[in-house]
DNA sequence: TTAGGGTTAG
């Protein structure tokens, strides 16, 4: 074959600046990330002159970079003899100490350290070579050794600067970091963009305390101070921890005048899709997935964002449009097939997920602890007992993954919903690790089911032992016990609730129509068409109740549904939803709503009845699956 | 010529 000019050789031999010296050709190369050929040319070049002052300290990060450590020992030995360590040439030192360092031989980084005479090395010098080795210790995850060198640079009255708190920040635990940001402040420098940035990532992982601690990192920064990497940062910080609404608001603020013309990038949205996903905002999704086909022609290049609109797709009724997206793909992730996955099952399409999944692991893709929940979930959403048991009973047999919490609350939730309530209580029984509150509710999910107050009272002890401040979970008992006429059961749990000064999570539903969210609450009559929309709903329970058989019982309840105020005409929020989209759109169009709760039997019925008479389509995504109603029957065949 | 900040799935 012949040689194109495009091959990074002929390529370089074409940048070339042949007046320079071959030793600063091999800097060049370094610098260019063109490790090998750096090495090469180091290996064939000229030994004289020697090539020490330019080349050795390139060789050295090349050898690092290519994870060539005895490599970096052969240009030690070779600076040794030359007599060029310990600190005759500071370049060279501190190029073998990052070396060291990166390729994670701290004892070695140590050493150089320990060698090098504090009074006759210039103070950049000193610096450099300690931020080197704190950061090579922060890079092989050693956090304590980061401060144990920091405490060594203080005692040598080396000042610290941007660069030592890029490396000690992310590895202070989490209870320290204001420490460290108040270090940062006292010398000057937490205003800077770059510590500024990293002091907003970290704090983001500290939850929902932590992204506001990271929110106040960025309102503090000058708006010159801000960039990308800033807003990425802050974004994020709420993504990550759940808050969405706060995400898209900052998502809006960077868009508008507060973004000082900052273009989004592929991070930016990757983390706003995320909100989206995770809020039902199927306006401002799209709105993103046209920006990127028409800013970022390459995306389908780009794992993390293709999957993210694949998430964002599948969380938001267009399951389609991710198939689309994840045929489309050029290469996959565990996480495509894995989102995909997910939203095959949250759409009751069992079968489909498992089939992903096979295909999945002969592509040679080991599933990870996420696919697996994923794979259980999508059992459990479609009933799918035998094939959910036998996936969990040989996680660690086939795939070497330990079941966790999460898997043993998909397990409790499949074998308790599929009425085997027995068996769902003794999975807990031989948990390896204390059962959570999750766990012990998907229990008293299944025991709302199947009507069983007495295991129901059992899970409902240790729950309100583990998270005593949910007030789900005595909504849930509550229930059950009015379900089973235990009417002293009722009072006392709504006894506790005021004690505790519990208040039931408001159900809310909304629907996006003409680029405006329509946001309804139960019995709700802010909205502008209240009176008509009302009327039809009262209009849709008289034509439901005279529809003979429109309103069977027998539907399977569970989990934390909303409980009807009124039996016979209840304004919950996604009746009322529903009803604005039949007033606002036109016929033959699918009506999206997006609910925080689980929908109740009562509007699970009337929902389906309404499909059949209004000949429409309703997608509801409730708080753990999506429910299709059409002509009269529901996509979970009344099982959720 | 040396050290370096942000991202996805349940």
């Amino acid at each position: 074959m012949v040689a194109e000019p495009s091959t990074p050789a002929a390529a370089f031999a074409g940048d070339a600046n042949f007046t320079e010296p071959w030793s600063a050709q091999v800097r060049t190369l370094t610098r260019l990330r063109r490790h090998r050929e750096a090495l090469a040319l180091l290996r064939h070049g000229d030994p004289s002159p020697p090539p020490h002052a330019l080349a050795l300290p390139s060789a050295a990060i090349s050898c690092a970079a290519l994870s060539l450590s005895s490599g970096i020992s052969q240009i030690h030995a070779l600076a040794a003899k030359r007599g060029l360590l310990p600190a005759a040439d500071a370049y060279l030192l501190s190029a073998l100490l990052t070396s060291y360092s990166r390729i994670g031989r701290l004892p070695l980084a140590h050493q150089l350290l320990d060698e090098m005479p504090l009074e006759s090395t210039p103070h950049t010098t000193l610096r450099t070579a300690f931020n080197s080795v704190i950061s090579g210790c922060a890079l092989h995850a050693l956090p304590a050794a980061c401060f144990t060198v920091f405490r060594r640079m203080r005692a040598a009255s080396v000042r610290f600067d941007a660069v030592t708190l890029l490396a000690l920040v992310p590895a202070a635990p989490l209870s320290a970091v204001p420490q460290v940001h108040a270090l940062a402040a006292r010398a000057g420098l937490a205003a800077e963009t770059s510590v500024a940035n990293c002091l907003i990532s970290t704090y983001a992982r500290g939850g929902a305390a932590g992204a506001a601690l990271a929110r106040r990192v960025f309102d503090e920064m000058p708006l010159a101070s801000r960039d990308l990497v800033s807003w990425n940062a802050v974004l994020s910080a709420h993504a990550q921890n759940g808050l969405a609404v706060d995400a898209l608001e900052l998502y809006r603020r960077m868009r508008g005048p507060d973004g000082g013309g900052v273009e989004p990038d592929a991070v930016t949205l990757v983390g706003v899709l995320s909100s989206c996903a995770h809020q039902g905002a199927r306006g401002m999704g799209f709105d993103i997935e046209r920006y990127v086909r028409e800013r970022l022609p390459s995306f389908r290049t780009n794992v993390q964002l293709c999957n993210a609109l694949i998430n964002f797709h599948a969380r938001c009724g267009s399951l389609p449009r991710a198939q689309r997206l994840f045929d489309e793909m050029l290469r996959r992730s565990i996480v495509s097939w894995t989102a995909l996955i997910t939203g095959y099952g949250m759409h009751g399409h069992g079968d489909i997920a498992v089939s992903l999944f096979e295909r999945m692991v002969s592509e040679g893709i080991r599933p990870d602890n996420v696919a697996m929940v994923g794979l259980l979930s999508a059992c459990s959403h479609a009933g799918m007992y035998d094939e959910g048991r036998r996936y969990f009973s040989t996680m660690e047999s086939a795939y070497k993954l330990q079941p966790t919490l999460e898997h043993y609350t998909c397990m409790v939730d499949l074998l308790g919903r599929a009425g085997r309530l027995e068996e769902a209580r003794e999975l807990i029984s031989s948990m390896p690790m204390p059962a959570d509150g999750a766990v012990w509710g998907a229990l008293l999910g299944a025991c709302k089911i199947h009507r069983n107050a007495e295991l129901g009272e059992e899970a409902f002890e240790h729950i309100i032992e583990l998270e005593p401040r949910n007030a789900g979970y005595y909504v849930l008992m509550s229930n059950i016990y009015t379900d089973t006429g235990q009417l002293d059961g009722v009072a006392r749990v709504r006894t506790m609730m005021r004690e505790r000064g519990l208040k039931k999570e408001p159900g809310c539903s909304y629907i996006e129509h003409k680029g405006r969210v329509h946001l309804f609450m139960a019995d709700d009559h802010s909205h502008p068409q209240a009176k008509r929309i009302y009327e039809l709903v009262i209009r849709l329970e008289q034509m439901v109740k005279e529809k003979p058989g429109a309103r069977e019982s027998g539907a399977a309840e569970g989990g934390e549904k909303e409980v009807a105020v009124q039996p016979l005409i209840g304004f919950h929020s996604e009746k009322l939803a529903v009803a604005f989209g039949l007033l606002n759109t036109e016929a033959g169009s699918e009506i999206v709503v997006i609910k925080n709760l689980r929908v109740c039997g009562d509007c699970h019925s009337f929902l389906k009845a309404v499909s059949g008479i209004a000949n429409r389509a309703f997608l509801v995504r409730d708080a753990s699956r999506f429910h299709r109603f059409k002509g009269g029957v529901c996509s979970c065949k009344d099982y959720w």
